[in-house]
DNA sequence: TTGAAAGCGTTACCAG
DNA sequence: CTGGTAACGCTTTCAA
């Protein structure tokens, strides 16, 4: 690969001067720009990033940690704000942790060694010690959770969420509801369970029947012991979309009019709701805000704001489908 | 952040000897050694490879360009090798077409100016000139479709997921089939249809309607008038698990027994097979296989043996869900 | 077993 | 407007 001092030496001119051309700056006599111009398309010449970036000590790249690529909203999240990002002159660096704390410490050293200019968290950290200090030290953002005071923070209200499912079902006319919800070890679970009885508490003529099941180990057989236990109920709040199509199904057999008969409503509106027999109601986090929010403040912080920071908190909403009627 | 000079200070020794000491080579003394190691403690070093990379001129990085994160099948395929390449002492950088040619012109030179080491492709390129000149100069493996001769690839033989298909189908006794395929201009989709038909055409007996849909403006409409139009068909084979779980839908709303009166079939194993009602049959590529073909090849043509591109083509398996009978 | 110095490709600074 | 040179952090070669 051609490097700068061989267009120097075609356009028989200094590399500084070659140096000038490639960054567009001033102090550059036209005609000498055009010979350096030809001389690098002759040599097909690429500027050597990796150089560039070792000289400034800034890589231009961006880290975001995530658990995996599964989840639909962090796909959407990533496409997003990679856009912007370019927009600025940076890139993405992914690592998926996998749950695997061995991954998390792999990736999180591979941005410190990689020079990232900034970090984005998409999960839980469970690194500590000497890493999680060099870390903490670097501009970043969480986002989706609040890990603690000194990172700033992107994420939407679960709370309202868990309100929202529980207006929409108490509008609709419910009067027995099953509430599926997951591990109450989860922050997030923890809020939308306070959000929903904080609406329900108000209304003791309706009777909520809460069950906790594992988001990914479900089938529908779960939930026919569960219609089955209690065969008047008239709603279902899902922790999760997932979740809620396996209860689809398990109506389904069990010939109950979804959307009529009884209402459902699922949580983080993946595409699992346009695959489902009724279409999927869900809960939505708020997208494009939370990029927009995420990318302001990873510049803000970058301009050495270090000191000040923040904690973002969206509302979420419901998007009507199928599975829930509505006037 | 300390350097190697820094730790070399307060070491008391060369900085030579770090970097002996890092890279774990011998001839170091072991009481040096140790000193060296607090030194690199206390100062909370870490090695600066984009320096290294500097130096080598590799950046240990792969480059994978790929149309977006929203595939199932690439995801898994990205964490899987992901892991592989790591025990290499390789790393992923991910870039996301959007099939927007400026995206993809923007990632290949993003790629070639951090001097990535070998290039994995799960897309196609429209690229051209110069700068696919430099592209096809790196290690490359196509994935998922043959680019040209010279380019070495790793596939799925769409013709047998095609004959597969069919044969099921013939199987469980269908006679009159719905064949959902996707816009032609695609190669997998004509290797798909050859296959359906080599077999299909060997039983007069049974009639096919085939119908060409968009793979993601569907909707369950499109079929209604489908089943309208043609009241007896009893079997369908899609060409996309999204395709049909519109299917699906509209078979529910018509009362069709799937499984039993009509059997379906999609395409891809995606994880909407998990979330239709009823859980959706479909036809799968061998991802294990696919991984590690592709990792084999890539650490072949980065051992210098650019010469002999090969063509790895995979056979498609059936994954029998709810939407179809068998014994 | 250790260290000094050259070199990787680029940019910034200072002289011309 | 142009060019020489130091500097960035690391590895390697060669000499001690």
């Amino acid at each position: 690969m051609a490097n700068m001092q061989d267009v120097a030496k075609l356009a028989n001119v200094s590399v500084t001067t070659v140096s000038r051309v490639i960054n567009n700056r001033k102090y550059v006599n036209e005609e000498t720009k055009q010979i350096v111009l030809e001389a690098i398309q002759t040599l097909d010449y690429v500027p050597n990033e990796l150089a560039r970036s070792f000289y400034y000590n800034s890589s231009k790249m961006i880290g975001l940690l995530i658990y995996d690529l599964k989840n639909d909203f962090y796909n959407q999240f990533i496409t997003r704000i990679e856009s912007q990002l370019i927009e600025k002159g940076y890139s993405l660096m992914i690592g998926t942790t996998q749950g695997n704390p061995e991954r998390e410490a792999y990736f999180l050293n591979l941005f410190l060694a990689n020079n990232i200019d900034e970090l984005i968290l998409c999960t839980n950290l469970c690194t500590q010690g000497p890493l999680l200090q060099k870390v903490l030290k670097l501009p970043l953002v969480s986002v989706g959770r609040v890990l603690s005071d000194e990172v700033s923070s992107v994420s939407a209200d679960n709370t309202s969420g868990g309100q929202l499912a529980a207006q929409i079902l108490i509008q609709n006319r419910c009067r027995e509801i099953l509430f599926v919800n997951g591990p109450k070890t989860l922050h997030s679970v923890q809020e939308k369970s306070a959000g929903f009885y904080q609406v329900m508490d108000q209304y003791p003529e309706i009777h909520v029947h809460e069950v906790i099941l594992d988001f990914v180990n479900v089938t529908q057989t779960s939930f026919d012991q569960l219609f089955r236990q209690w065969p008047s109920i008239d709603g279902i709040f899902a922790a999760s979309d997932f979740l809620a199509a396996c209860a689809l199904r398990s109506l389904h057999s069990l010939d109950k009019k979804v959307g009529e008969a009884i209402q459902v409503i699922g949580y983080e509106n993946t595409n699992v709701c346009l695959c489902t027999n009724p279409l999927l109601s869900s809960i939505a986090r708020p997208l494009e805000e939370m990029v927009d929010w995420t990318t302001q403040l990873l510049f803000q912080e970058v301009q050495g704001d270090k000191t000040a920071p923040r904690h973002v908190l969206l509302k979420n909403s419901f998007v009507p489908r199928e599975t829930t009627q509505w006037k």
